[in-house]
Formats: structure tokens, sequence, C-alpha cells
DNA sequence: CCGGTGACAATTTTT
DNA sequence: TTGTCACCGG
């Protein structure tokens, strides 16, 4: 897949045709530290994977002597489809992957010193949960004071800091028993011999600070070092590219070394939307500063969107304050106009949307030129279900991974149980399923066993009498004769082996609702199949056998980068001593782990795409729809407290805006069914950012809650847009009234009145709850009733012969 | 060991 | 409203 095509190497021309002077600018720096900051639409990979193809052309660095970082598996493949196609380089064997992916392939190289199994096993989010749990049940920890979420929160947080629990600072009773349940979970962990994604980057970050040889050789090694994303890079992952690079900072003892790694970061201020789980904007100035980069290039010329589109995402993005500068701009002419729709409720939301797309298709748009974000998922039922009832195909991006479903964590923790007896999270999940007469009081018998002598749970098992111990011991005889059988089988003919001895097959087919899990271990089965001949054997998992690295470097136009004579430390695949290589189901198995599947399952298949906006970065559509553009939900509520919430929501609209190439539609609803709840909420500030020039009402506005007319006439048709035409009626071909019947039970509206003064949208005083805004208004004179959105107290119907309310000016 | 029950919470997510 | 989870009774 990734292989090279067989073609000449291409001129330097030809590698540099149709750049643009930025862009050009950027694939050609000198080497040096260099920041480029790539706007959305700007041909950010291109750059990169041809700056990479350059530094190879001209005989600047060979292919060993590259580094390039992405954070997802599909951005690094795609970084190597597209450098494969360039150059006739060998792709996979150079380091090209995810932070998490080169930093598995360097422990495996160095798992001795990193003080690792050679055939460690990967935790991921959900393992890691289970295991803290584990530890609970064995510790007596209180599940109600230290939540298992929160605690895995905790770790997960201190980990990416770079602390191990001696480093946290224990300020109160909780963090210290934070810090304890912290190091009992560690300790559990080397036990085992499995790593959690945080370790994964944090064991590779000490071991390069604290062993000179190693951390010498790949600063001599990476001459070349580039990051992808770089606003969305945590403490650790800086940190770790700093160590790599070598600023001159930890030079060796001698002093005689000097660093000479160049890092080009790539990024975008702007598209940083994943503080919540621990990216620092910040790092992007912090690399300008401490790396002293010189080089910065902007790259603002965007090739997806028109003018109207990229002034609205322009307009919003200036509001934040913290920002490095940047503004997209457009050889294109305006494009459509950004359309705005205002539903009365949700379900109007949805259906207008879905008459609003089968029109697009008729017009020839395909399915997933179509895209609906939206800010969370929850949003999606009510449109899945416009769009089910429309046939109309769809496709929910998000929700469980392939290797994250149930019936293929059961398969694969039996299977890890082949590779490693002492995995107790995998244990526990085999041991019972599918249920073989072993009950919670023998395994909790068992667990006091093992934590008493410090052992796992497998070796605990000869130390239990009566029943339940010939029960487990049953189960765990069973393993090792698998593991005995499959001795010598290929990786198919193992897994095949393992569904048929667990009794999975039987279980799920007796199990009238299993064929769809029967079905994917089917695909389990084909996937082992594909690692093994197209993926090839390991090459996720294991260092690359010296001769493809070596012929990855002869086929360099150049080999100056590395010194072939010099040792070889990221090589040694197998064992040293031993002659131990990584089994190709070890392999296979840390391949489960780092890259968690495809959640896209039927691609390719021509239907409307439905996703979070956090989904939607990186991608682009035809036509975009964001929904529920409304305060409280986008942004969000938990988002506006702060200063820095609100500019992470303000980036996400950026991003989503950013999505659409022709065609952008943003809508909003007055009613929404959320958590059972109709809420009632108002259209979302970001509207008021947004340059009216580029914006087309394509609703009749409502003058107040409901418009009135409830429902049917009399609203106005006014709005920022203009008058609601009937030349704009007739280009859509739709009556947009229609969508004005509250589908939910949305309370009568005022028509003309105005109870007790008030207008909606009027900001009121409340003695108790503070300040709010008037929402909606309902009945007259003694039964009048206000809707007032309290910022912290939430969204209340007051009764206004009761209430005592000022209104604010 | 299953299945029912009630409590509870419910942004955003990759590895 | 929906999904998850701990708990209990058959």
């Amino acid at each position: 897949m990734f292989s090279s095509p067989p073609s000449e190497p291409v001129s330097n021309s030809s590698l540099l045709h149709n750049l643009n002077p930025e862009q050009l600018a950027a694939v050609t720096l000198p080497a040096e530290h260099a920041l480029i900051l790539a706007g959305a639409g700007s041909g950010k990979t291109r750059v990169l994977t041809t700056r990479i193809a350059w530094l190879l052309q001209t005989g600047e660095v060979s292919p060993g002597g590259i580094l390039a970082v992405t954070f997802t598996n599909k951005a690094a493949k795609e970084m190597m489809t597209r450098l494969g196609a360039m150059l006739p380089v060998n792709v996979r064997g150079m380091w090209i992957g995810t932070f998490h992916g080169l930093c598995n392939r360097f422990l495996r190289a160095h798992y001795k010193l990193a003080n690792l199994p050679q055939a460690f096993q990967i935790l991921d989010t959900q393992d890691q949960l289970s295991s803290i749990k584990r530890l609970y049940k064995q510790f007596n920890i209180d599940d109600e004071r230290f939540p298992a979420k929160q605690m895995q929160w905790f770790i997960g947080g201190c980990k990416e800091d770079g602390l191990r629990p001696n480093a946290v600072v224990a300020r109160d009773d909780e963090t210290r028993k934070k810090i304890e349940i912290y190091q009992l979970y560690e300790d559990q962990c080397q036990r085992e011999g499995v790593v959690d994604f945080g370790e994964l980057m944090l064991r590779s970050y000490e071991l390069l600070r604290d062993n000179d040889p190693i951390r010498e050789h790949y600063q001599r090694r990476f001459r070349h070092i580039l990051i992808d994303e770089f606003q969305d890079t945590n403490k650790l992952q800086y940190a770790w590219v700093k160590m790599l690079a070598g600023t001159g900072a930890h030079s060796s003892v001698d002093g005689a070394f000097q660093p000479t790694g160049c890092v080009l970061a790539v990024g975008d201020d702007d598209q940083s939307i994943y503080a919540f789980r621990g990216a620092r904007v910040g790092n992007m100035a912090d690399f300008v500063r401490e790396f002293g980069v010189r080089h910065q290039i902007k790259l603002e010329e965007n090739y997806r969107s028109g003018s109207n589109i990229l002034d609205s995402a322009n307009a919003l993005i200036s509001h934040n304050s913290k920002r490095l500068g940047k503004n997209l701009r457009t050889s294109q002419g305006p494009g459509e106009p950004v359309r705005v729709f205002e539903a009365t409720s949700d379900f109007a939301e949805a259906q207008w949307m879905v008459d609003e797309m089968k029109q697009l298709v008729r017009e020839g748009h395909e399915r997933k030129e179509i895209a609906v974000l939206y800010r969370s998922n929850a949003q999606s039922r009510v449109i899945e279900t416009a769009l089910f009832n429309a046939s109309m195909p769809y496709k929910v991006y998000g929700g469980l991974r392939f290797f994250e479903r149930a019936e293929i964590k059961n398969a694969l923790a039996y299977l890890r149980l082949l590779e490693n007896p002492r995995d107790d999270t995998s244990f526990m999940r085999a041991v019972n399923f599918p249920p073989r007469g072993i009950g919670a009081r023998s395994l909790e018998q068992l667990q006091d066993l093992a934590r008493a002598s410090g052992c796992a749970l497998s070796d605990a098992v000869s130390g239990l009498s009566g029943k339940a111990g010939t029960n487990i011991g049953a189960f765990l005889a069973g393993i090792d004769v698998l593991r005995e059988q499959t001795q010598g089988m290929s990786l198919r003919d193992t897994i095949v082996a393992t569904l048929e001895h667990s009794n999975l097959l039987t279980h799920y087919k007796a199990d009238r609702e299993g064929a769809d899990r029967l079905e994917n271990l089917a695909e389990l089965v084909n996937a082992a199949e594909s690692f093994v001949s197209i993926e090839g054997f390991g090459r996720d998992a294991v260092a690359l056998p010296v001769d493809e690295l070596g012929q990855a470097l002869t086929q360099s136009p150049a080999s100056q980068g590395l010194d072939l004579n010099q040792p070889v430390l990221d090589i040694p695949a197998p064992d040293a001593e031993t002659g131990e290589t990584l089994s190709p189901l070890a392999a296979f198995l840390t391949h489960a782990a780092l890259e968690a599947g495809d959640n896209q399952a039927q691609a390719g298949q021509d239907a409307i795409q439905l996703m979070t906006v956090h989904a939607s970065k990186g991608l682009e559509f035809d036509a975009v729809f964001i929904t529920g553009m409304e305060e409280g939900l986008f942004p969000h509520e938990n988002s506006m407290n702060d200063r820095d919430g609100l500019e992470e929501e303000r980036r996400l609209m950026y991003v989503a805006i950013t999505r659409a190439r022709k065609r952008l539609y943003l809508s909003h609803s007055q009613t929404r069914m959320l958590h059972g709840q109709t809420r009632y909420n108002l259209k979302s500030r970001f509207f008021e950012e947004l340059p009216e020039e580029a914006l087309k009402w394509i609703t009749p506005k409502q003058s107040g809650f409901g418009g009135g007319s409830g429902f049917g006439g009399g609203a106005s048709y006014s709005g920022a847009g203009g008058p609601y035409s009937e030349r704009a009626r007739g280009q859509f071909g739709t009556d947009y009234t229609k969508y004005n019947t509250a589908a939910t039970a949305a309370p009568v509206p005022a028509q003309k009145e105005t109870p007790g003064g008030l207008k909606v949208k009027q900001k009121v005083f409340h003695p108790k709850f503070g300040e709010g805004t008037v929402t909606a208004l309902e009945g007259t004179g003694e039964d009048a009733r206000a809707q007032i959105n309290f910022p912290r107290h939430g969204v209340k119907w007051l009764a206004l012969s009761v209430a005592k309310l000022t209104p604010v000016p």
C-alpha cells in the first residue's frame, strides 16, 4: 500500500511546481528551526510532504535522518502515501508516524533499557479504566471518594506533565491519596508488563532524557524533525520533541557533541480545539522563543472556499484575543452567501435540512459531499431520524471503533493471554466470558491471593483450593494448551484456533442478536490476514530489519544524513542475547491498540456525513450544515464561563466554517429537546460576529418568540439579508413557513402582548438568580409568565405576578 | 448468571 | 430522553 511506485526520481522543478510563494518558501527553507502557520485549506499537508521530498531530493538528508510526527494514523498514512508518490523511497522504513506509534517503535527497540518486556502490550482507554477499577477492589479504594474515571484523568494528566508519582506535589490529603493510587497503578502496570498511552510517551521521554548515548544517537540521527498540528501538542510531546532536537541545553558530559536537529513545526493556533485533552497552543509561542526560531511563514492563501465563507471565518476569529495573527484569503470570487436558518424546533431544523439536502442532491451534489456538523453527539439523533424517515443514506462518525467493540476486545483478551499470562486486565475479561461458572466470589479469592503474594492472577491460581481452584485452573490450563497448540501457527490460524477454543463463536452463535458480533469476529481474522500480508508483519510494532533501512538509504539520492558505519541503535529487531523477536501476534495486538480502526463503517458509500465539529477537523465538503447554533450549545454552556473556554469555542466555530467549499448553512432552533427536556435557547452569539454582508437569512425572521403567527401567518419576512424575497423562495424551491410548526410542546407564544412590559431578549435582574435574558413570554394578566435564561441557573419559567424582576437596560 | 430496577449523568477525542 | 452501572431477586 505504501510501497513506492517504480518511477524515476522526479526533478526538482516538478517537485516544486504549482506551489505559491509562501508554500515554496516553506518547502525550501534552510536547515534551521521554523514555524509554519498554516491556515485552513492552505495546503499544509502538501507543504509538509513536499518539504520532506525536497530535503531528500537535494541530498540535505537521507530518509533515515527524518522524523515526521503526526497525531493520527490517518495523517501519518496520508503523509507516507503522498511522499511515496513523490519519490521512490521506502516510506515504511522512515520514521513517519504518530507520537505514540513512534514511541512504541522506540520502546520496542530499547525495551531492556526501558525496563519493559519485549512484547509489552498497550492498554487502551477502556483497559486502563478497568485496570484502575481492579486496583480499587484489591486495595479497597472508595470509588465514591475517588471516582475511577477521575483517577484515570488524574494519572493521564500527570503523565502528560511528565510527572511520576514521586514528583507530583501533594498539596492536600486528597491529592496525597491520589498520588498513592497513581503509584499503585504504576506498580500494577509494571508487574503486568503493560503500558498505557501516556506511558508510551513518558517512558520514551525519560529514556531519552536519562540515557546519554541513546539520546545523542537519536539527536545525531534525526537531522530534520517535522511536526504536524503543532498547536495540538501537549507539554510532554513538546518536551519530547525538544529532547530529540537537542536545543543545545543537553549536550553530553564532555561537551563535544553539538546537536543539530532542525524542527519544522506546522500548525494553526486558530484551529486549536483540544485544550480539554491537554493540548497547549502556547507551545507554538514557546517553540519560537526557546528554539530561537528565525523563520516563520504564514500560509494564508485558501484553496477551498469562496470569500463569503472566508470572510465569515476571518471576522469570527478576529474576536479572539490570543492569536498569532493570520487572515485567510482566496483568489476565488465571493461564492455563495452563507445561508442562515432559524427553526422553531430541533425537529423542524432537521426537516428543513433534509429538504435542503434533497435539493442539493437533485442539483447533482454527491451525498458524501454534504456534511452536518454539530457541537455534541446528542444532537445527531433528531437529524438521524429525519434522514431515516426520508430514506436518505447517512453515516454518523464517532462511536465505537472496530478494535473497541466488546466482542473484539473479548477475543483480543484471549490472544493477549497467550502472549502474556501476567496481563490481569485480559485475564479478568476472559476468565468468565463466555460464562463458565466462575463467579465473583472465586475471583475475589483469587485477587486476594494474588495481592498477598504480589503476583499475577494466573500465578495465584495454583494457591486456590476447592471448586474455584478447579474451574479457574481449568480455564488457565486451557489457555496453556492453546498456547502450545498455536506455536508455529500463522497469525490467522492462531486467531481462528483461539476463537474456537474460547467458545466465543459458539456463544455468539447461540445469541440471537449475535450475528453482527460474529461478523466482526470474522472481520478480525481478515484484519489479521491483511496485517500480515499487506501491512507487512509487525512493521507498525517492530523496528525494521537492518537491510530494509539500508535499502531505503541506498535509494536516497545522498546518504550523508546517517553514517552507516555507526551503530544503529534503533534496529535490534531480534533480541541481542536471546535472538527473540516479537511474535506476529504481539505485533498484531500492538497494532490493534495503537490503531483502533476506522469508525466509518461503510466508507465509500455515498451517504450524508454526520459528525461533531471536532471530528470534522481536517476534512472538507461541498456543502456544510452547522446546526444547533445556540447559546449554551455552541458556544457550549460548560465553556462559556471563562474567556479561554469561549475562545476555544470560537476556534471550534472557525474550524466548522472553514470545512465548506461551496455552500455553508448555519441553523439554530428556538426549542430543542435535550436530556428529555425542551430547552429554549437564544441564537448563538457567534451570529453577531459574522459579517452581515456575507450572510443570507433564508428564514422568515421571527419577531420575538414563536414568530407570532404562530405558527402560521403574520411573520415578518425581514432579516439581515434583507426581505425574504420571492426570488429567494423560488430559487430554493421550498416553502420555509412549513417548518414553523413546532413539533414539540412549545408554549403558546404571546401574541403582540408584552406582559409586565417585558420583551423577548430583554435582560432582567432577579434577586435570587441574578441577571438573565427573557426567552419567551406567555399568558396575560395574573397568569403572565416569562421564560428567562439565567446563565448560572439555567432556563426558568417565572410568574410575573410573583417574581421580582427588574429590567436591565 | 441472568434480567429487572432505580439512580445518575449526559461537551468535545486520539493514541 | 438515553445509556450506564451497581445491586438484588429468582
